[in-house]
DNA sequence: TATGAATGAGTGTTCATTCAT
DNA sequence: AATGAATGAACACTCATTCAT
């Protein structure tokens, strides 16, 4: 996720990742819908036009930061997860490795966690593509669990990999948007965690 | 919610129910960014400015929609509790209170899953007062568990109060958005309460 | 002019009164075109509605309070006049009396000065009736001079009566804006009958 | 004043001149407050969003047609008296020159005297700076009389360059609504030159 | 590639006026 | 006479997008 990696793939389009840049800042500062073309244009010191040789229009802007983190927490994700030795490991790395970003990248969290949903387009017939890649990941989890005996059978991985997502998402938006942190990025994966492998209930 | 019984209130203020009756129909099938304040007072069959009688503005219109929405889950949430015998009952009928509410209202619902993280205002300043009125009957179920041993009291009510709400409101958002449902809201409910209840992991 | 003399009228029309007292009073404060008719209604603690009982719109309410203005100037002119001894004693009377009544009744000289104006529809088509009345006076006053031989045969009274018009009432305007007043009415009537009355020049 | 002379800086802001010329021909004849900026946009054949390229909105429009107008004024003024040879003859210029101008610039007078005061904001706050300029030379005419003995000592020139401009000021207001002229601006000038030079008296 | 001046469609909001009660 | 809820026309201003240079 972290652009700064991203901001490796430089040469050619250089302005390309200035304006990306510019758009997270200024869209997590302001806001989507009240930044104007031209503010993200001057943040990125380059003309109002030079942002359409380089995306579509301003929804394209917000879409391309969201695909551009998601192809790299993908891509994290699936490298890292082999490390994990079994479904419990796998889903505690995975809850771990999105808490840990957002807290990397609190401006870009911010702006996928609220201003992407300002762009109805984006929650309506966007979501899909990139987003189902990330879902992908926990589902095989999931189901993974399931075939090899850690995971309960009566566990349905399609209801359940969102349920732990709107799970994982919350405990990130509430993060990025309190002021005074109440519990840390650690603490929430630690608590999410637990909850999901082992539950609620005390005595079994 | 149901804003039936809302709608019992009328005499005085008829004006004001057929208006917000009408914003959550147009919201709905529009968007809030796409819908016009002329568009809604012609649904509600009203001229532009009455809206302004009842209303400070556009956003005070999608907030209000939230306002009494939440005054009456909060509501018939804390009448129906009483009934749950013990605190694993009671989640479990918060969590198919919550899914049967957005079943039943479904264009409501979508305005508020979808239409109303769209007023930036919103999820910044307002979010909190009915919000936290919502979470907060959420964590007395799991505090009053953990004190009577029902959960373990390793679970952080503060953390995972927040995490279950995520849960619940992804599954609402994808039924909402989902053309062909795959599955409905008593399964998720049941899969919900489950996972939160005993977990994922299979011997213990 | 004074309206407190007008106020005594009362009995029928004490609604009419109250509402041209307010409207003086709000508009002063505010500006013709930033009050609305509300913004009257309630100083008058009148129904918005009730306004229009007594005038036809907005702009004849303006007019109103130029006309009853107009109509007592007029009338107190004409019966203090007749005491002046000749022309030249006529004319300081006249300056005079104008700017008295300007620095008794601040509030409906500023409406008049500054507020009146913003009607075009008074500066065009309006102006005339009462204000040729208001004229007629200056006028007699000159061509009884020039009668009398104490004013220059050249003088033009049609012209020079609408020039010093236009000298008193620039005094009148300038005298309430200024904040500090940098000179009192009785000064400005002064410099204002000697200069029309001596003209400049030193020796002749 | 002429605005001809303006035109000619052409070239960079060929748009602001031809806003600035729609502008004065629009409100001259439809008033301000009855223009719509879509009507001068489209006398200047310009789109609506183009005036705001050159003016902050419109009161600032109205406003700068005053500035220049005035910056043209002081100058031709200061240009010009330096040809008269005492302070009589230079009082008869500064009232010739404006009268001239107006004769000359009927629209432009017109918006400046009547639709210019439809702007609270420009007799409230604004009208100094400029208008100071204009009063500044008159008061530097009078002083100057009074000191080479040529104007009464007993003359106060803050007063009187404030009476001698608005008589002036009324002529030309007078002269451009009315429709039959009954009286040329020479005539005029002619009148006012006498009247605060000689004064109205006969024999002294 | 890059610019940035120009465009013009689009909309929330105000408020003078009306009229049923 | 009086009310004040309802009306709906009217408009300044913004800003995403284009295109000649």
């Amino acid at each position: 996720m972290t652009f700064t990696v991203v901001a490796e793939k430089k040469g050619p389009s250089d302005k390309r990742r200035r304006i990306i840049d510019a758009a997270v800042s200024v869209f997590s500062r302001q806001g989507f819908y009240t930044s104007t073309v031209a503010d993200v244009a001057q943040e990125a010191d380059v003309a109002d036009g030079t942002i359409y040789l380089y995306f579509k229009n301003k929804d394209d802007l917000l879409i391309s930061i969201f695909e551009e983190c998601m192809d790299i927490f993908i891509e994290s994700a699936e490298e890292e997860l082999t490390k994990g030795k079994d479904a419990v490991e796998k889903l505690r790395m995975f809850i771990a490795l999105h808490l840990k970003l957002v807290q990397k990248n609190r401006e870009l969290a911010q702006v996928i966690q609220i201003e992407l949903r300002q762009s109805s387009k984006f929650m309506k017939e966007y979501a899909n593509e990139k987003f189902f890649g990330y879902l992908a990941i926990l589902e095989k989890i999931l189901s993974g669990g399931i075939k090899s005996g850690h995971f309960s059978p009566s566990a349905d991985p399609v209801i359940l990999k969102r349920a732990i997502f709107g799970a994982i998402d919350e405990m990130a938006l509430e993060w990025v948007l309190m002021k005074r942190k109440r519990y840390t990025m650690e603490e929430a994966a630690d608590q999410l965690s637990r909850l999901f492998v082992e539950g609620l209930e005390v005595a079994k």
